[in-house]
DNA sequence: CATATGCGTAAGCGGTAGCTTACGTAAGCG
DNA sequence: CGCTTACGTAAGCTACCGCTTACGCATATG
């Protein structure tokens, strides 16, 4: 049920910058916002959210804290994603995935 | 990067709900109005955010419109999510399951 | 042809999400 | 010890998002 809290967080576009940022390695706060067009403390408010969420943790190094990615919330969003694969929707896949022939759109 | 469109859509706790109500089968608006505590016109305006972001598809029947998922949207968010367990990420994830070391959150 | 059903769209409103600036605090450094 | 660095938090503002009501249109039905 905490799954809703991760797609709520990454509803946000900023949100996936950020989220983006950490995923080749752990990021310090002020690092990630030098790269973004927002200002740190919205940086920092955006990590925290993630964090309530289960998407990324922290830790104190120094004056710094960084910020990884929290594999928790990820494997959360796979499963939820995973639930909508189920059921009838594999034959329902392969007769939707050829050229539509009812002209939706 | 169509999938930032998909992820603006599930971040709504209402469009998801429309989203699970698609789960086992097209359904009609009003059908889908009647469960949710929202009205008609929302639902039909939620849809067509998702009709856009490429999760659902939809086509007449009679004077109704039913409007079932379309696995190509999925599609795009299952591969977003899955550049995210790619890289260093895997033995990542087995140093952060094991119960936190660091004492974090 | 008149009526009913089901839907999309327009218009408008209120709450809130995301941002900024300002401030307080914990940890390294000389 | 001052000073700097790096961060979290508070306060406040604005834009936008999700909602409702009202309306018009297309399709079935008798």
């Amino acid at each position: 049920m905490t799954y809703a809290a991760a797609m709520d967080a990454l509803g946000d576009p900023t949100r996936r910058a950020i989220f983006e940022r950490l995923k080749d390695g752990a990021r310090a706060v002020g690092e990630i916002a030098g790269e973004l067009p927002v200002s740190r403390p919205a940086v920092s408010q955006h990590l925290q959210v993630m964090k309530r969420a289960g998407l990324v943790r922290d830790h104190r190094a120094g004056t710094r804290r960084l910020y990884e990615l929290d594999p928790q919330g990820l494997e959360q969003l796979r499963g939820y994603l995973e639930t909508f694969w189920q059921a009838g929707l594999a034959d329902f896949k392969a007769a939707a995935e050829r050229p539509d022939e009812r002209g939706t759109r």
